[in-house]
DNA sequence: ACTAATCTAATCATACGCGGTATGATTAGCCCATTAGT
């Protein structure tokens, strides 16, 4: 019992989804077995019995009654497993073959479980839909990021074209005090070298007060943590 | 180990209501389904 209820779970679930199409249409589900030898063998026990079902009975199928479904509803709800007991209490509780309660069961369970698969795969579609959404706004984040960082890199061009060489005293200093880095003017994100003109001269100066991009500043996102750390975006 | 009962998965056939869906029934299982009782 129990190892059944593991084996459902597992085979609920899979790890891998397989497309049932893809297995019926490559022939894997059940060997290939021929289709027309199917028919062959159902028409022929079908003119046996001239096309009547066991017992004589009605040759065309009956459908279950509202009160007999109600009840296999039910028990169904209780549990999932038919017992040979419940079985046969069903049957005759309801007027029908154990037989039929059996496959009653076995249909419900087979149609329960491509319905939970359904709503399975609703909801990982609906979690995939919204992690795509979350990843357009993540890129348009980054796209309005770049743009502010193109922004600010022209007003820094700007600015030292406007502070010009003449605006950097003898001691490297800009106008506002802070340590000109000669990089190439072409970027101001170059390395360069920092020139250091409290090194000898006894005019130390604190790290805030040097204007420099490091090595590791190369990629967006340092680029960008480098302009928060001085306020510039 | 053997066997009967039961399972899943795929499929068919029919009912119900108008082309397609719901559902009862059948079949195979291939390193020959699994499980439980003997």
């Amino acid at each position: 019992m129990e190892q059944y209820d593991d084996q459902q779970q597992q085979q609920l679930f899979p790890s891998s989804y397989v497309d049932s199409s893809f297995v019926v249409a490559n022939g894997a589900a059940q060997g290939d077995r021929p289709r027309a030898q199917r028919r062959r063998r159902r028409a022929a026990r079908c003119g046996a019995d001239g096309g009547e079902m066991d017992g004589g009975g009605d040759p065309k199928k009956r459908r279950l009654s509202d009160e007999q479904v109600e009840m296999l509803e039910l028990s169904f709800r209780e549990e999932r497993k038919l017992e040979t007991g419940r079985k046969v209490h069903l049957a005759a509780e309801l007027g029908l073959d154990p037989k039929q309660v059996a496959v009653w069961f076995q249909n419900r369970r087979a149609r329960h479980k491509s319905k939970l698969l359904e709503e399975e795969f609703a909801k990982l579609k609906q979690a995939h839909d919204a992690a795509i959404l979350h990843k357009c706004h993540l890129e348009n984040e980054v796209l309005r990021l770049k743009e502010r960082l193109v922004v600010t890199e022209d007003e820094l061009t700007r600015l030292r074209s406007a502070t010009g060489s003449h605006a950097v005293s003898g001691d490297g200093r800009d106008a506002m005090g802070r340590v000109v880095c000669s990089g190439s003017p072409s970027s101001s994100f170059s390395t360069g070298t920092c020139q250091q003109p409290g090194v000898g001269g006894g005019d130390h100066l604190g790290d805030d007060d040097l204007l420099y991009v490091p090595d590791y500043a190369n990629s967006d996102n340092t680029l960008v943590e480098w302009f928060s750390l001085y306020g510039m975006i």
